[in-house]
RNA sequence: GGGGCUGUAGUCUAGCUUGGUUAGGAUUCGUGCUUUGGGAGCAUGCGACGGGGGUUCAAAUCCUCCCAGCCCCA
């Protein structure tokens, strides 16, 4: 009886899976990821503990940006009006939700308004006008990191649908469409590499219906994972801008030959903070947080025991941080005065995948005890072969949590026949697989039937492998021939 | 955007229906002692009614507007 009432002051214990709204907005408050008292809404306080992790993350994407071509830099964060009205199709769709700085001082009106950027294709296309002359500059390759300001509606959410929110935007110019739908496949790669394999997050990249393509853009891909309540999020998008915007700015080149053409762009833009949670949605257990060792805030803690009797206990552990540091690793010693059992549960909850508990014993024997917080298993390993167990099992640590969440997400996707199929699958939190006439304008209609009477999105259809529609071959909606298998799932 | 709920110390919470003691408790935090192998203990100290307006002799409590957060739905 006495063990149970212990057992129920466990500092985080929500199941995920049951009750994920609550598991969300408390795990953020319980390990400090952000502090939702600022008191604008839709704005927030991002703490040390998600900023580390995505400090990570934006090496990460960064790095493979440089490495495949991209320069940085840094923009204003404002637009003039009028380069915000140049392009119409880009307006219509982002002008209910940008905030306007209009006055300066005592209410003293500007002479001409300034958006807050809430993505910078306005701002970048009008440079690359003044950069670009030649066929020898390009492709033209850039990107920013950067924080953009939507005024979302009412339902804003923490990391996930904030007014202001932390990305990348990378932008180009080629010479040809060829040369830029290569471009698109780059960044859905790029996506796979960093959000797919390192962070270990699954996601399908779908081509979006042209009835949901991003303001400007001729085609959208995007990247849909999935959250336990089985409503997806749109995470990394990619755009094939063809020639609209750089008509709209005169960005123009002179070909080999001679000859004046429009470049052709493209724009991909991963949203680090709402990545982020998806990292801690999917990883997380019932138990908080849990996250792949390349981005944890961090990777390793060691616990002393028993240090205030045996100063050599603290030396130690102090010793090994050293040595764990000069490797890369960032590792902490815990020498509050605390009991180890809260400090077990405390970092268990915050997601530092190892844990070294070091005591009089294990210094005696020289040997260490280990604690991995992915299998929630420990083991003892001599003192000496640390440095390469950390390497290894670092190293697995990632892959189980993404072999794990792989599974789930694979488990997720079920094929549909009918419409009553489809509303099985996702009221049971899953995502339907269906024959669709098609992603062309002319099924709109089917598609509204979709978001009318299941209350639920068509994704598009895949682009990592081609699919050809099954069973009866018609429409689940409209009962015509089918040109397409598409993904439909609830959404944030 | 529609609907519902909530706001008392860093955190959780009692008090609100029926206005009236010094706003009670737990935890955290500071200090001292003590203690360290899965959430220790004692002593002591600091700390709060989201904001504006109103009703009243008197407001955490009633009314009103605003702000913020959460949940469900678009």
């Amino acid at each position: 009886m006495a063990k149970k009432k212990e057992s129920e002051k466990t500092t985080f214990s929500i199941d995920k899976n049951k009750n994920f709204s609550e598991w969300f907005t408390e795990i953020i408050k319980t390990a400090e990821l952000a502090d939702l008292r600022y008191n604008v809404k839709g704005f927030l306080v991002f703490q040390p503990w998600s900023v580390l992790c995505m400090e990570a993350m934006y090496d990460c994407f960064e790095s493979a940006l440089q490495r495949k071509g991209h320069n940085p830099y840094w923009y204003p964060t404002v637009i003039p009006e009028k380069n915000f009205y140049v392009e119409k199709e880009h307006v219509e769709g982002f002008a209910p939700e940008v905030f306007w700085v209009t006055e300066r001082g005592a209410g003293e009106k500007l002479e001409e308004k300034l958006a807050l950027r809430p993505t910078s294709e306005t701002a970048f296309y009008q440079m690359f006008s003044l950069w670009i002359r030649s066929h020898r500059d390009l492709p033209f390759k850039t990107y920013q990191r950067a924080q953009v300001f939507r005024h979302e509606t009412k339902a804003t959410r923490p990391f996930l649908r904030g007014r202001e929110f932390y990305w990348i935007e990378a932008h180009c110019a080629f010479p040809s469409l060829e040369e830029s739908q290569k471009q698109v496949l780059e960044d859905m790669e790029t996506t796979k590499e960093v959000m797919g394999d390192i962070f270990g997050v699954p996601f399908i990249f779908f081509e979006r219906p042209q009835w949901d393509k991003f303001a400007g853009a001729e085609k959208t891909f995007a990247a849909d994972v999935i959250a336990p309540d089985g409503k997806v999020i749109q995470q990394p998008s990619t755009h094939l801008l063809g020639q609209n915007f750089s008509k709209a700015f005169n960005v123009k080149f002179t070909d080999k030959n001679g000859k004046e053409d429009f470049a052709f762009l493209t724009c991909y833009g991963p949203a680090i903070s709402r990545i982020f949670a998806s990292i801690a949605i999917t990883h997380g257990d019932n138990k908080g947080l849990r996250f792949p060792f390349e981005i944890a805030p961090l990777q390793i803690v060691i616990v002393p025991i028993a240090f205030d009797k045996n100063k050599k206990v603290l030396e130690k552990a102090r010793k090994l941080k050293e040595q764990l540091r000069i490797l890369g690793h960032r590792t902490d010693v815990d020498d509050k005065d605390a009991m180890p059992g809260s400090k077990f549960f405390y970092w268990e909850m915050k997601g530092v995948p190892l844990r070294i508990e070091i005591g009089p014993k294990e210094l005696k024997a020289k040997k260490l005890v280990v604690f991995r917080r992915d299998t929630g298993k420990k083991q003892s390993i001599t003192e000496k072969s640390l440095l390469k167990f950390v390497e290894k099992t670092g190293k697995e640590i990632s892959a189980n949590l993404k072999a794990e969440a792989n599974r789930v997400f694979k488990g997720l996707i079920r094929d549909a026949n009918s419409k009553e199929d489809i509303r099985k699958i996702i009221d049971n939190k899953g995502i339907a697989r269906c024959n669709f006439c098609s992603i062309d304008m002319k099924s709109a209609e089917c598609a509204a039937a979709v978001e009318k009477e299941l209350l639920a999105t068509v994704r598009g259809i895949r682009v990592d492998k081609s699919e050809n529609p099954f069973g009866t071959g018609n429409c689940v909606i409209c009962g015509k021939p089918a040109t397409k298998i598409v993904y439909i799932a609830r959404q944030y």
